[in-house]
DNA sequence: CTGAAAGCGCTTACAG
DNA sequence: CTGAAAGCGCTTACAG
């Protein structure tokens, strides 16, 4: 590969000047720096990130932190932090966290501490007290976004309104026998999104004079929903409404429902979170949350902490209810 | 943060042990090995990327280019890559390509000449020569997933044969006016997925005396596979089966079929590509073609080649029909 | 405005 | 087996 001292030689002048002109940085005449500039493009000649990072400290580089890649929800977010990371000359690197102690320890106390990124994104995972010092004591500037840790700054809709709204859509249309599907963490609930999510399932039913709505935990899979609301449906006395706390749990819903010979939203009502991109052809009712958005806020949210060097501010996301075919007034 | 000589003081040795006894190259006795290694672990040491990297000039990172950050295909096989290579203390670096000619100029000629990377997958992209060119130019070892160019090593499946297979699956079935959705690049067809498809299709076709098939183009999305699809049934004369590329294009072309009234299989069979996580609950008969196995297998071929500096070796990769109920004869 | 030199934090021949 | 020293390729005070 072509180095500094190419391009220099090229142009006639030091490797010093040659850093200045291709950085901006520092004093340098009109004339040298588009000679510069000239012979490095004619070159093709690139800054080493190893050699830049350890001169500057800077990487130019981003830590994403993901529970997991293979979930639409997650896979918006990172393409909308991805278009606004990139023209700012932001490289992604991922590291997932699965729930393996040997593996999220590795990623915490080995990888992340390697130096590779200036900030950190972290996507709505359920983080300890101790897990949340040890992200900071890393010294980056972190945006989380979902629900994290009240010590982190965060990007996060409020979920327990979210799911109040989904609620009371259901009680407003005339639901008594409502069900939620949604948070099976082990552990006590705490301030994780699907905790959060049944809390504020719960307090709209108590407020409407339900004392112990019904319930079934799944993971948010459309296999797992689909489980779930099986169950539901199958008990003796089934729901007239299931609120699903994703809308590919929902879809699993949907998919339960049909199988049974279900109408809906005749024989069930189906609500669920996010505003995924099939939920229109399901005609699913749901709360839209917009995370390509999202991505995008948290992406210029970091660049602003580094830049700045201040923390990054909290900051609430909006979500919005859509109303769709498969809620109605019970039968 | 602690450095190298934090260690050396804390250990009592110098430096250049600490690196020996941290990286395992080079002599040293088990009992400094161990004593260093306790006190780099006492004071969370870990090596700097940035350091190492310039002075071993491997950054034990792998670029992953993608085309489309949030389709479900590619957020598996980015799944299936990430499963193999963080166990090996790898990092993913995502380089997103769009459309946009200045977009994938920076980064062929810019992000990836920074050296931030040992290796490189390159995700199921239309190349030009010219870019084929860049991207070897780079000097680094590369695995190509999905047909990208005869001159980059590549894992794929043989995706005419794929197509002839889907397509023969109808013809089998008894059906003769069959529509192909797919290939909507611009220009000629080439090497790439979509034009490979529709060749095989084309070919299905041909031998089964049909001369002139039917086509609609479109993106590999839910939106325009139902666009393209309802376009097709609202013809003179509706195709009685079609043929989608990929299973989401599919499921497009159901959600357009159950909007004009029409059962599948009966009045319209129905076969996609990929082996989606949904098709199972939609019935959709599709070629599945398990995209996280494909990310593992390109995730240890960039390793091998790598650790063993030679290209890496053609893979042909497994595909499947699997039937369901969206196929049967025709009415 | 420009250059020489030190330094960023490691690794690795080279000696011993 | 271990240490001193050079070097990886940049950047940036410091002089001029």
């Amino acid at each position: 590969m072509t180095g500094i001292d190419d391009v220099a030689r090229a142009a006639g002048v030091s490797a010093a000047t040659v850093s200045r002109a291709l950085s901006g940085r520092g004093r340098i005449s009109d004339a040298t720096r588009v000679r510069v500039r000239a012979a490095a493009a004619e070159l093709g000649y690139v800054v080493s990130s190893a050699a830049s990072s350890l001169a500057t400290g800077r990487t130019a580089n981003i830590g994403v932190v993901v529970p997991l890649l293979d979930r639409w929800f997650f896979a918006n977010v990172l393409d909308g932090i991805a278009s606004r990371l990139a023209p700012r000359g932001y490289d992604i690197t991922l590291y997932s966290m699965s729930d393996d102690p040997d593996q999220r320890a590795g990623v915490l106390d080995v990888s992340l501490r390697r130096g590779r990124v200036d900030g950190l994104i972290v996507l709505s995972l359920a983080l300890s007290e101790d897990e949340v010092d040890r992200l900071l004591s890393l010294g980056l500037p972190i945006v989380g976004l979902g629900a994290t840790s009240g010590r982190l700054p965060v990007l996060r809709v409020d979920d327990s309104a979210l799911a109040r709204l989904a609620t009371e859509h259901l009680l407003g249309l005339g639901h008594r026998r409502i069900a939620h599907i949604g948070f099976s963490l082990d552990g006590d609930p705490g301030f994780d999104i699907p905790s959060l999510r049944r809390h504020g399932f719960d307090a709209a039913m108590t407020d409407a004079g339900v004392a112990t709505p019904l319930f079934a935990p799944a993971d948010f899979t459309i296999d797992d929903g689909h489980r779930a609301a099986g169950a539901l449906l199958d008990a003796a006395d089934p729901p007239t409404a299931i609120f699903a706390a994703s809308d590919e749990m929902a879809f699993g819903a949907l998919f339960a429902a049909r199988e049974r010979g279900l109408d809906v939203p005749r024989d069930l009502s189906v609500i669920g979170v996010d505003g995924h991109e099939m939920s229109g052809f399901f005609g699913l009712t749901t709360i839209a949350q917009f995370p390509h958005a999202q991505g995008e806020r948290a992406g210029e949210a970091v660049l602003r902490a580094i830049e700045e060097g201040t923390d990054a501010a909290d900051q609430t996301l909006p979500f919005e209810l859509v109303r769709r075919s498969s809620t109605a007034p019970p039968a």
